[in-house]
DNA sequence: CGCCTTCTTGAGATGACTCAATGGTGGTGG
DNA sequence: CCACCACCATTGAGTCATCTCAAGAAGGCG
C-alpha cells in the first residue's frame, strides 16, 4: 500500500526567474534583502516525489513556483486523505510548530518548482519581524477556508457533488487572478486515485462518478485535461460557492 | 430542518471575572489598556443560540469564557456540518476576511459566556501591533490542525472511529493543560445529532456507533456526561495522535 | 402534568465498497 | 523502433456499511 518514495532535491535550478510568493510580495526591495538569507534555493521536483513526510523533521518550507503538489495523512492501513491539492502560489510546509515532525506529507504530482525557506529561520523571521506574521496569517485563513469548505463537501455532500466540487475547486485557484477564464480546459494532472482521496471515496468509485459527469455533457476528462462544459451545472450540484 | 434562531445578546453580565484569552495572555499591562477599547462586554448565551450565521455580517469576533459552541456551515437541504466544536479559551470568528460575511455559523451548545471583540478594531489591531498577527497566527494553526485532524476522519475513517476520534478530542482539548485527566468523567453537552453533524453520520448511525462502544465497554455516555473507561482502546481504533 | 426534544430500535433500501479481470497509455531499454 | 513494464482507467458483480423511514420510549422543562 505505500508508496515508493524516491529521492527529493535529486536537482538543483539555478537559473530561474526570481518571484515573489505572497510572503514577500509588495515588500520594499531594501526590506527584501533582510530575508535573503531565508531563501535557500529553487529546486525542480520530479512528480511522484515526496517532498516531505509526515512525522519527519523537515528543514525547509516552501513556496510553489509551478506544478501541483498534494498535503496527505496517512492511516495504519494504508488510506491516504488529501488535505489540499497545492497550486502555484501556495506556501507549503506551514504547521503550528515549525520546528515540530510535519502533521502531513507532501508529493509532487506533476514535475515541480519549489523556492525552499530554512524552517528556523522563517521562525526568527516571525518573531523578529511582525509584519510578516500578519502576511502570513492572511494565507493560513484562506487554507483554513478552503480546509473548511472540503469539510463541508467531504462530510454532507453525495459523491457526485464532491467531484462537482473539487473540479470546481482547482479550476478557480488555478486560474490566477480568480475570474471567470477564457478557455474552458486546463490542464489536469490529478489520477483519478488523488480525487478519490481527497474527497474520500474510492477510486472506482471516482471513475463511475467522473463518467456520470462527462455522460451527463458537464465536463470532458482525461488524465491530462479537464474541460468543464456546464460551469452552471457543477456550481448547483456541488453548491459551490465563490469565495 | 432549520433550527429555529433566539436572540442572542440578551442578558450582559458585568460581575465576571476578569481572564486573559490567548490573543492577550502574557501582554504587560501597560501595553493592554491599549486594547481595552477592543473589549465590548462579556455576553451570557443561552443553550441553543444562534451567535452567528452564515452569510451574514458579524460585528463581533468572541473568547469563549465557559460553554461550548459548535461552529458549522449548512447545505440547501438542511444537512449541516460542524467544522469544530469550540471549547472554552477558543477564538471564535476568525476568518480571512474580518469584516465580509461570515463563512460560518456559530450557536452555543451549551449556556456560554463570551468576551466580544469588534471586528473593525481587531482589524486595526493586527495592523498598528503586528506582534498580535503572531499570536492569532498560532491560534489560526492549531485550529487548522485540528480540522485536518477531522478531514482525515471524515475522509477516511470507520464511523466507529470517527467518533472515537471526536471523543477523545473534545476529551483532551476539554483538559486545559493537555494532560491526562484524573477523572475520567466530563460534562459533556453534545447531542448525538451534533456528534453526527461533526463526524458526517446520521444521528441514527450515530446512535448504534455509540452503543458499540458502550456495549464494548470502552465508554459510558449520557446526554450530560461521558466517561472514558478504556482510552487505549478508543486511541487504538480512532487513530488518534496527541498533538 | 404535558409538551417537545432527544434517544432508541427495527426493517428495508441504497450508495459506496471490494474483488477481480481487462484494456489503455506512456516511458524505458534493448 | 518495437517490446515490455508499470501505472492508470474501465467495467461487472456481489457485498456491506450506512441511510431512510417510522414509531415508540425516555428525559428535561415550563
Amino acid at each position: 500500500m505505500i508508496t515508493k518514495q524516491k529521492n527529493v532535491f535529486t536537482r538543483q535550478c539555478e537559473n530561474c526567474s526570481v518571484r515573489k510568493n505572497a510572503l514577500f510580495k509588495g515588500i520594499p526591495m531594501e526590506d527584501l534583502k533582510w530575508t535573503s538569507s531565508l531563501r535557500i534555493s529553487e529546486n525542480m521536483i520530479k512528480a511522484g516525489d515526496v517532498i516531505f513526510e509526515e512525522g519527519s523533521i523537515a528543514p525547509y518550507a516552501f513556496t510553489l513556483y509551478s506544478g501541483w503538489v498534494k498535503l496527505y495523512k496517512t492511516l495504519k492501513n494504508g488510506k491516504r486523505q488529501i488535505l489540499r491539492i497545492s497550486l502555484p502560489g501556495d506556501f507549503i510546509g506551514f504547521q503550528e510548530h515549525l520546528t515540530a515532525p510535519m502533521t502531513y506529507s507532501a508529493e509532487a504530482i506533476s514535475d515541480v518548482s519549489l523556492c525552499a525557506f530554512s524552517r528556523d529561520k522563517l521562525n526568527e523571521l516571525f518573531a523578529k519581524k511582525p509584519e510578516f506574521s500578519g502576511r502570513m496569517l492572511n494565507m493560513a485563513a484562506s487554507y483554513m477556508a478552503l480546509c473548511q469548505h472540503y469539510m463541508l463537501s467531504v462530510g454532507s455532500k453525495t459523491s457526485k457533488a464532491r467531484v462537482a466540487f473539487l473540479l470546481l475547486d482547482v479550476w478557480y485557484r488555478s486560474q490566477i487572478d480568480h475570474t471567470l477564464p477564457q478557455e474552458n480546459t486546463i490542464e489536469f494532472p490529478l489520477s483519478q486515485m488523488d480525487i478519490a482521496e481527497t474527497i474520500g471515496i474510492t477510486q472506482v468509485h471516482a471513475n463511475r462518478t467522473l463518467n456520470e459527469l462527462k455522460k451527463s455533457g458537464y465536463i470532458d476528462y482525461t488524465k491530462k485535461t479537464l474541460t468543464i462544459l456546464e460551469f452552471d451545472k457543477l456550481i448547483e450540484i456541488s453548491e459551490y460557492q465563490l469565495v
